[in-house]
DNA sequence: GTGAAAGCGCTAACAA
DNA sequence: TTGTTAGCGCTTTCAC
């Protein structure tokens, strides 16, 4: 197993210097044309490739973004790291994927991003109620442009560029009203890490002459057979409609009211949360709410090469979301 | 913005030299405990963290894993993706993502994990018909081990470990059959890349005496609403059973079922391929073939592993599928 | 036990 | 136009 050739095989091939090498590789003017293609045929005899850790260790940054993101496996995440990832190249910048997963490694991952010196960071909070911050302090220290994606950590200042999750389930839940559907459940994850969700439900029933009770609000962790198993003791109220803040647990209440027997959305109506293909390819399209995935991680995107190139402080944003009218929900 | 803390920083501070500082922070012997500490103290103060570039110049690798995948929105790849990750972490490695898209993405990603100096390749092919093979050739070149998953490309000559999919869709037709099933559509993505699964279909079939008759094999391109088109055709061939080779197709053709008024599985039966969370959580959970997506990466990695540290170049697996019955196939 | 110095592969400032 | 040289941040001999 031969090494691997360096910029000096190249050059010795060539019969040049390095430096002269290293400019004709990089396309830099001052060398000629003959030189060039002496250079450039050395590279392609020996299947050159330079080494980017060595190149970065001179350059002023590495041309790499770090994407902390929670789940590959829920294609809400799914789709961000698609467009993030598109968009961030179509800036000539790779994209270093940093996987937190349920546990917090989110930690790790940020020391991981730190030695390997990204130039910024896109960060997608985990969904979960945690106190343990210690590492936004330490991620501060190293003045690295970060913004936060789709959440934010409240202990943060970090611009953030989010959908207005609040108003989501506010005209979800009045689209329901104007339906006469009244008697209506809110399945969310966690209570606490979820209060905006609940809050623009809370608004939309007030503004309806309706109190708002706390009981009509309920909890299940992530988990496909818990949500469903939760969904069945709702069903047992036998209320007219069933919130979720997720198209995924949308779907184990679909599957939970088929068990039971009910005509969806005659005996039923349910709402997702997200558009995300779990609404799509259900058997049924699911009635829910869209953010606007794609602009949102162009705009994420923008915002941090203008605080890079530019030096500009990203302002946070807050973009509309929409209601996305299908087939759980009752005319 | 201050500049980041170098080693050269910490030894300043620690009032050692750079070589003694380098020792102390990886935990070398060699060093007092009260030098220790002082250099320690200082990594602390400082928010030193090595720059992982500079510390693989000198070190045998990169200590990193290059995957290629197609896909991160699909759920199929999404899972791979998390237990390779988990995997290769636990060996203490770390995973970088080439996210090789629709497109042809896969040299440049190849060219870019060159350039990064993984150790190593995983790669899981796309599943389109691509002639352009050149990149195997320059991969080759390097002498980087890399095994294929999930498929191969036959044009390469690397290890691979994928599940038996001849088989897989073997035992659904032979399921199917032996509920007097017979009038059975195949609808795959593409004839010529889905030959092993078509194969397997035809194989039952012949074995139970009937004919295979190439017009029940149908193709669908890799889109939703194409797939539910072409289920539409499907259905008014009136057949008894439409199997597929994804659950994500399986999804379209349920939702066309239902378009049209068919009850599942009384009217049609439906089934999947992959057992990925799209069978699950579909209103009806679906029956389907489920490929050991677990096992099967823990494999590519511990065999890749093996060649790293041992030189041991693996040897092709080919893993057993299984049925998963559950509510879209008639009794 | 600790420090000085070489060198990993590359780029860039300067000299020729 | 090309070559020489310094140095990026780190690890690792090899002296002391």
């Amino acid at each position: 197993m031969e090494k691997r050739a360096t910029i000096k095989d190249v050059a010795k091939m060539a019969g040049v210097s390095i430096s002269t090498a290293s400019l004709a590789i990089n396309g830099k003017d001052g060398v000629t044309e003959k030189t060039k293609k002496l250079v450039l045929d050395a590279v392609e005899k020996l299947s050159y490739q330079p080494d980017s850790a060595a190149r970065n260790m001179r350059a002023s940054g590495t041309k790499v973004i770090g994407l902390l993101i929670p789940d590959v496996r829920n294609n809400f995440y799914g789709e961000i790291i698609e467009h993030i990832r598109r968009e961030v190249e179509s800036y000539g910048f790779f994209l270093l994927l940093g996987i937190t997963g349920s546990s917090n490694n989110e930690k790790k991952y940020i020391s991981e991003f730190i030695s390997r010196r990204v130039d910024g960071i896109i960060w997608v909070p985990q969904l979960t109620y945690v106190n343990d911050m210690e590492h936004i302090k330490e991620l501060d220290k190293y003045h690295i442009p970060y913004l936060f994606l789709a959440a934010d950590y409240e202990q943060s200042n970090a611009p953030f560029v989010m959908c207005n999750l609040k108003k989501g389930s506010y005209m979800m839940t009045k689209y329901l009203l104007e339906r006469d559907i009244r008697d209506i459940k809110f399945l969310v994850g966690d209570k606490r890490v979820d209060e905006p969700y609940v809050s623009g439900y809370r608004k939309a029933l007030g503004e309806a002459g309706l109190s708002y009770d706390e009981r009509n609000v309920y909890e299940s962790p992530y988990h496909f057979e818990d949500a469903q198993k939760i969904a069945i003791e709702i069903i047992k109220e036998k209320p007219e409609a069933i919130m979720t803040n997720s198209d995924f647990t949308a779907c184990a209440v679909l599957q939970a009211a088929r068990q039971k027997g009910l005509s969806i959305p005659r005996d039923l109506s349910v709402c997702g949360y997200d558009d995300v293909i779990y609404a799509t390819i259900n058997q049924i399209p699911m009635t829910t709410v869209r953010q606007p995935i794609e602009r949102m991680c162009k705009l994420v995107v923008n915002n941090l090469m203008n605080q890079l190139r530019y030096g500009i402080v990203p302002d946070s944003v807050i973009l509309e979301p929409s209601l996305v009218i299908r087939d759980t929900v009752r005319n």
